[in-house]
RNA sequence: GCCCCCAUCGUCUAGUGGACCAGGACACAGGCCUUUCAAGCCUGCGACAGGGGUUCGAAUCCCCUUGGGGGCACCA
């Protein structure tokens, strides 16, 4: 297609935080740049200050590292094509909107928002199609001069050229793409304030900056057409274009929007990358699963690196069919690869969210034994890294234990006395053991339940809600031994006073 | 309304004219394992939207229909 040396760029509006559909889409111009061992670039579009959010661009920096997606240009790192932020390009789109005026392919328009209006509803009543009528298009030298001399207000608008016929141009994923000129518009290249819309500003940055390969979202491909005229007016080189299939509902009705997505089950999901990250998803999973939307590895290899993916990316292997988000899928990824992490990995990045949850300090947390000891068992049982603390919270209960009901202490098939019983005798059990250990204690409460004439999971029954405040624990023996030998046993004691007092 | 794009299991996908009575994964169901819950293992369920062509042969190419998505701003 193109033999220019690969340079790509992500170019989010700092008008919202980073959307996972976005991430996606940096993702995968990430890994086409390292595929072909090209510059991936950040671009900031700043240009509608009506809805800029003051902290975005933080949120896009950060996401995109935490998602692995560093870029060669940009915010923070700089680079020879700069600034890569539009508000700081303003002259330079102005210029080359003056450069199209003087070659006749735009012209200044003078006409009020009250008449585009007037234009517009005029349209509708005829039921005609709407749009601007290109009165300015056409005004006579002396008009021009007039509207001038009164110092009227203007915006520079594309001329499309010519009237009929159409424009075709190749996509990378999808082929030809053929668009008739008569439904185009006259585009605003430059507002009245001065300031370039996309269309404009997009063109030249990317020619500026030497984008070879424009791969963006699909919302886009309707605007593509205004893009390779631009171009072609301005006697550029037009970019590759691939237009990437969007993300849609879980529940596959409409795109996922910038505000909630509808999940599967009908509940929301998360759309912002950043909850994702405070949700507990990990970078690796979040970065797999993203490459998994709309391309695949070879088919069947589920879960790969980084590495796998940039050896095999090729964006004519894109999907152009629209994916509804698999949310699923992400939780069993992050699943796979929480199990897949080393212990102590697991365990570094449960701190925080564990000391979130329980409103410690990752200070204090971190010196206490407990969650590094329970990492390990809890690491196949929890999807999120934000699933941990509840799991765990009962280890950091230091006073006596609540628990809601102590009817639950009642295991199937047994008695309250039974039940009375077996806290009794485990409390003094547990408290006889000359040593302290997984083994002894899973040796003695086996023997015990015997003793009993329990089922080995009747008593672990109700030692597990005694000890753990839920019918639902970490593996019991090793629970007991973290908790140590003195809660252990003064959390079956208070159970055995708790349900006697019923 | 107009224009553009898309169409394989519920979902993410493999498949680029014969190796496909369509493969993998998630989800779901059943079973095994088992101290709870998980994890793991096994099994099952389940799709080429419909109709016309082209061809010796079509999930793969063409057309129509239907369905879905997106776009129609001095927003990106």
């Amino acid at each position: 297609m193109s033999d220019r040396p690969v340079r790509v760029r992500f170019a989010p509006s700092p008008t919202g935080y980073l959307h996972i559909g976005s991430a996606r889409s940096a993702l995968f111009n990430w890994l086409f740049a390292r595929r072909h061992g090209g510059q991936f670039i950040l671009r900031i579009e700043d240009t509608d200050q009506k809805r800029l959010v003051a902290d975005a661009l933080d949120d896009f920096t950060a996401g995109l590292r935490w998602l692995g997606c560093q870029w060669d240009e940009g915010p923070l790192v700089g680079g020879e094509h700069g600034p890569y932020s539009q508000s700081q390009r303003l002259p330079i789109y102005r210029q080359w909107a003056d450069w199209l005026v003087e070659q006749g392919h735009a012209y200044r328009c003078y006409c009020s928002e009250e008449r585009l209006e007037q234009v517009r509803q005029q349209q509708t009543e005829r039921k005609e199609q709407t749009g601007y009528d290109r009165h300015c298009r056409y005004l006579t030298p002396e008009q021009r001069a007039s509207y001038e001399a009164a110092g009227a207000s203007h915006v520079i608008r594309l001329a499309i050229e010519p009237l009929t016929g159409s424009t075709t141009f190749h996509d990378a994923i999808r082929g030809e793409i053929t668009f008739e000129h008569s439904l185009l518009q006259d585009a605003v290249l430059l507002k009245s304030d001065g300031w370039p819309t996309y269309h404009l500003a997009a063109v030249v940055d990317d020619h500026l900056m030497e984008i070879s390969h424009i791969m963006r979202s699909d919302e886009w491909l309707n605007s593509a057409p205004l893009g390779v005229l631009l171009y072609k007016a301005f006697g550029w080189e037009p970019p590759v274009w691939a237009h990437l299939p969007v993300i849609l509902n879980p529940n596959g009705k409409g795109k996922m929007s910038k505000r909630h997505a509808v999940g599967a089950d009908g509940k929301s999901i998360p759309v912002l990358l950043k909850e994702y990250i405070a949700g507990g998803y990990l970078p690796e999973a979040m970065s797999n699963f993203l490459a998994n939307i709309g391309w695949s590895l070879d088919g069947s290899t589920e879960v790969f690196t980084p590495e796998q993916a940039i050896a095999a990316f090729a964006i004519a292997d894109i999907n152009p069919a629209p994916a509804a988000f698999p949310y699923d899928k992400l939780v069993w990824l992050n699943g796979v690869y929480i199990r897949q992490l080393e212990d102590d990995d697991l365990y570094r990045r449960l701190l925080p969210f564990v000391a979130q949850a329980l409103g410690m300090s990752v200070e204090s947390l971190d010196a206490r034994p407990e969650l590094r000891l329970a990492a390990p068992l809890i690491k196949e049982r929890i999807k999120t890294l934000a699933e941990a603390a509840p799991m765990l919270d009962f280890f950091f209960v230091d006073g006596p234990l609540e628990i809601a009901d102590p009817q639950t202490l009642i295991g199937e098939k047994m008695s309250a006395a039974q039940t009375v019983e077996a806290l009794h005798e485990s409390a003094a059990t547990l408290a006889a053991l000359p040593d302290f250990t997984r083994e002894s204690v899973e040796a003695s409460l086996r023997q015990l339940s015997d003793q009993l004439g329990l089922k080995i999971r009747q008593l672990l029954h109700t030692v597990r809600v005694a000890v753990t405040g839920a019918k639902v624990s970490p593996p019991l023996f090793e629970t007991i031994v973290i908790l140590g030998r003195q809660r252990t046993v003064a959390r079956l004691a208070a159970a055995e006073r708790a349900i006697g007092e019923r």
